[in-house]
DNA sequence: TCAATAGTGTCTCTCAGACAGTATGGT
DNA sequence: ACCATACTGTCTGAGAGACACTATTGA
């Protein structure tokens, strides 16, 4: 089949983006309400169509600042960041009943924000514990319309690959960093791990884990004590990006 | 922004196949010579549309039976099979000079192929090193034409993100097991691993580890002496897929 | 004083790496 | 005989899990 520019069936590209955060000790998803059909009502994903001029990244560092006000890391500026990535394109005929749309999902990790949805558009949006989103052990929400799913489109099962996708990745990278405030305690780092993991780790082990691991973690030479008790040494993140050894999730 | 579904951007969609294989001790990559401008004469990764009606990965799969006669793993059907994953998404303008293409790129890991490319159009298809594709150590290789790549487009690119995911999931799955034949023998395995990673492993110490890890491999009953020496056990891909605990990668 | 969290030390078990030694085929 | 490869066993050191113990704050 000669490659043939001027004969290319019709496609829409759009970016879809799982933005997870940890609050209130439960990994939660920015989802926003769907002002029309197709899904009127229904909460889904953020995202958007890419611009004719923009690469894929771009459109969803744009998408993110503009649901969110984080700006991606690497986008030089003062604001608060968040972590990036591209996670999967999901591309079936029908997801979409009106065109074929491909969708290029992306996944960014954010601390918890001060307020709930700073910036965004007039739309409501919400910050929903995955646990909730994905219907974990909840067999009762069966809706009318016959999609078994809380979320718009395919958004169930593209969420579900970014919580994997972030469950996984701060197994063997310092990203858990990305949920955190620029800086922060080991009780706090290890909170983040309870939430994304949902498991209790023992905070001794994991002391002593994380502050030997070379390059995870930096003191910052303030102590806190926001969180009572002892007041607890504070970090930043280090330098290393990819952990060795890595930390290891329990019960595999 | 409200989601108007008639005023998107215009966006051809294809997918690039990175196929690898295990060749004389080396990993190789399917390459096929191109046979009109841009990039005329140059190298590149196969590929192609994907149709209105189809989804992303049948249309991998179907790029990848047409250039090398491998049936993806699902598809139902008594021919040889690989392995087919989606890797990743690559969308830049000016990627492609003629229009905006975005591609999704995939991951074939396939058994050593008895002919070099059977199947596939007229044009020239061979098995590649892929450090000679990926110009390791090659500083000599910088063309007239100021793309100092020797893969078409951002086909370099694409294949190292690839290479860097097969290196990097035989870790910790047992994906290995698809550059080998239906039956192989611990040493043929241990040879995959040398190949894809680049180093010598102690035979001892990788017998002791593939044959103790449950699920990976399960006996056939059968012996081989191919390779000369003592008969080796042959064995199958067990059930597993995630190896636990993983294969270490040694110098890290 | 007590409750809560931070941080250190110690023991044990698993497992990876190094490498000796035995088994069994081909030439 | 000799070589090549397959396979088994043993030692050692790194590190994870379990958990006792001490340190430092606020209520």
């Amino acid at each position: 089949m000669p490659y043939d520019p001027s004969a290319f069936p019709p496609f829409a590209v759009t970016v879809d983006l799982v933005v997870l955060t940890v609050r209130r000790h439960a990994l939660c998803a920015l989802v926003v309400r769907r002002g029309e059909p197709p899904y009127e009502g229904k909460w889904a994903l953020p995202g958007g169509f890419v611009r004719a001029d923009e690469d894929l990244t771009s459109a969803a560092a744009r998408e993110l600042a503009e649901e969110t006000g984080l700006h991606a890391h690497g986008t030089d500026s003062g604001l608060p960041g968040a972590h990036l990535e591209q996670l999967a394109t999901y591309g079936d005929p029908g997801r979409d009943p009106r065109m074929r749309v491909v969708s290029v999902a992306h996944l960014a990790l954010a601390p918890d924000l001060p307020s709930p949805t700073p910036g965004g558009d007039a739309r409501g949006a919400r910050w929903a514990p995955v646990d909730e989103l994905l219907g974990v052990g909840d067999l009762s929400r069966y809706a009318d319309d016959g999609n078994k799913s809380s979320l718009a489109f395919d958004h169930e099962q593209i969420l579900a690959a970014g919580v994997e996708r972030a469950r996984s990745k701060i197994e063997y990278s310092s990203l858990a960093t990305a949920f955190c405030p620029p800086e922060f305690t080991v009780g706090e780092l290890r909170r983040v791990y309870e939430a994304v993991w949902g498991v209790v780790l023992d905070p001794r082990n994991f002391h002593r884990k994380v502050t030997g691991t070379p390059g995870f973690l930096v003191p910052s030479g303030g102590t806190t004590t926001r969180q009572g008790g002892r007041p607890a040494q504070l970090f930043r993140a280090g330098g290393a990006t990819l952990l060795n050894p890595p930390m290891l999730r329990p019960e595999v």
